[in-house]
RNA sequence: GGAGAGGUGGCCGAGUGGUUGAAGGCGCCGGUCUUGAAAACCGGAGACCCGCAAGGGUCCGCAGGUUCAAAUCCUGUCCUCUCCGCCA
């Protein structure tokens, strides 16, 4: 969420961020007004620890008034009525609060001023291109296709087991999944630093919570209920990980904290119906290796750029086509502050395809979560800022390398770097 | 799932309802001593929020309740540990 004093002060930009996004204003301040609420909560704290402070004076008198065997019955009758009066002021200002809180969750994160200003993704702009589009002698198949002919990709028993948008992997499908999740692990622990995780894929609300999923997302996650207790699937490593220093202090010496994770992640994809039904694009399940950055404020922009490069890297390493677009204030995430997709080339299908996501959320997650440093020893401690990124989406990137090494016999090259990760093997065909 | 124990400051650990925001120890910081360090001795310091400051407020897992007053009494809840059962 946004700092409370920043909205006080920011008015006008916070009301602009809104806009940008393709907000309603109205709708959003219909929740509640968040600057009359500031200003009724202001007043009745000073009220009640004004009366605290009262009851706290008098409370040692009538400790003296009682060891010197002094009356004190007035006294006590009087902080009675400050008792009960504190009561009332604290239920109402516990109500305010309630009230203010609900409305601050549900203001997005300010964009950075670098981010292009735009309604929907048609604003967006891209950044660069990497790689050629290889030229093909006949006419790529889309993965969909290829992957249940080459027989390692089964939708329809998927389909019969659990409905739509799931997918089954058999033999080398598999192989090339898990091959391609130890490829990436690899890469970002051995050559770009961060440290590997295996997290919880249950989480609380509260874990939600602090990273901005709830309460406005909820039909985007998975709900599992086991007797009193509600847990959600994760919809990305994105949230354990965050949450990791959830109320903790970091040292400035500890930053940057660079996580990776390999997790499953689960999404209803609710309102995405006739949305890409076909194939692995869109599924109720599916891997991800994620990077997680906490970092100083100043170093956000610098971390979030080398961790597109982190990401980059495995698409390089693969040798697959891609580029990089930044977002414009209306396609960003509710609490990203500046993303960049990676978008890799898909000649079965004929587009670039987003494969990728890296944002800053700046402080916008660790002030829900309260996840802080000390900048240095004395220091008032401050919010850190919070990246994330995939690095990368497992399924789209076998699609990718089922689509863009697809051969005219049907069969598919293995991309020399994953080979290792194979047997050494170097092709996929049918009925192997 | 059954039975029991417990959650206090960076850590360990004491705490009779009223100068207890909290003894003591460890660790930490400063000093004495030492060529330097260690040891020893002396001194200092809880955290967070608001505030330029003075100062104020909150915090003994969390939430309620009793009371003039709660770390301390009551209720609920979460978590941890031990034993038994079950299980990958």
């Amino acid at each position: 969420m946004l700092d409370l004093r920043f909205v006080v002060e920011n008015r006008e930009r916070v009301l602009e961020t809104l806009r940008q996004r393709g907000l309603s204003v109205e709708q959003v301040l219909a929740q509640g007004d968040p600057w009359a609420l500031d200003a009724e909560r202001r007043r009745l704290l000073q009220r009640v620890e004004e009366l605290r402070h009262r009851q706290r004076l008098a409370g040692e008198e009538i400790a003296r008034r009682g060891k010197a065997r002094e009356d004190a019955s007035g006294l006590k009758a009087e902080m009675k009525g400050v008792a009960e009066e504190i009561k009332e002021l604290e239920a109402l200002l516990q109500d305010v609060q309630a009230r203010l809180d609900h409305v601050l969750l549900l203001l997005p994160n300010v964009p950075d001023p670098s981010v292009p200003v735009g309604a929907d993704a048609s604003a967006n702009q891209e950044v660069r291109r990497v790689g050629e589009p290889r030229r093909f002698d006949f006419t790529p198949k889309a993965h969909w296709d290829l992957g249940p002919e080459l027989g390692i990709l089964d939708f329809d028993r998927a389909a019969k087991i659990s409905g739509a948008r799931f997918a089954v992997y058999f033999e080398a499908g598999a192989r090339l999944e898990r091959a391609l999740i130890q490829f990436m692990l690899d890469l970002h622990t051995r050559q770009r630093g961060y440290r590997e995780v295996i997290p919880p894929y249950l989480v609380t609300a509260e874990t939600l919570l602090g990273t901005g999923q709830l309460p406005k997302f909820e039909a985007e996650l998975f709900k599992t209920r086991a007797g009193e207790k509600d847990l959600y699937l994760i919809p990305t490593a994105e949230v354990p990980l965050t949450a990791l220093h959830r109320d903790e202090i970091l040292e400035a010496a500890d930053l940057p904290r660079k996580y990776v994770a390999f997790t499953p992640c689960f999404r209803s994809e609710a309102g995405s119906y006739g949305q890409d039904v076909r194939g692995l694009i869109r599924q109720h399940q599916f891997h991800k290796v994620e990077l997680v950055k906490l970092t100083a404020p100043e170093a956000s922009l610098s971390e979030l750029e080398s961790m597109v490069a982190d990401a980059e890297e495995v698409l390089k390493r693969l040798q697959l086509p891609y580029r990089v677009i930044v977002l414009c204030t209306g396609d960003m995430g509710f609490w990203s502050a500046k993303t960049y997709d990676l978008e890799v080339w898909l000649p079965g299908q004929g587009l670039y395809r987003e494969i990728s996501s890296c944002s800053t959320c700046t402080d916008y997650q660790s002030r829900r979560s309260s996840i802080r440093y000390r900048p240095a020893p004395k220091e008032k401690p401050r919010f850190v800022h919070t990246l994330n990124g995939s690095g990368l989406a497992v399924g789209r990137t076998f699609i990718a390398i089922l689509e863009n090494y697809q051969q005219a016999d049907g069969s598919v090259v293995i991309p020399e770097a994953l080979r290792p990760y194979m047997d050494g093997r170097e092709r996929i065909t049918r009925g192997q």
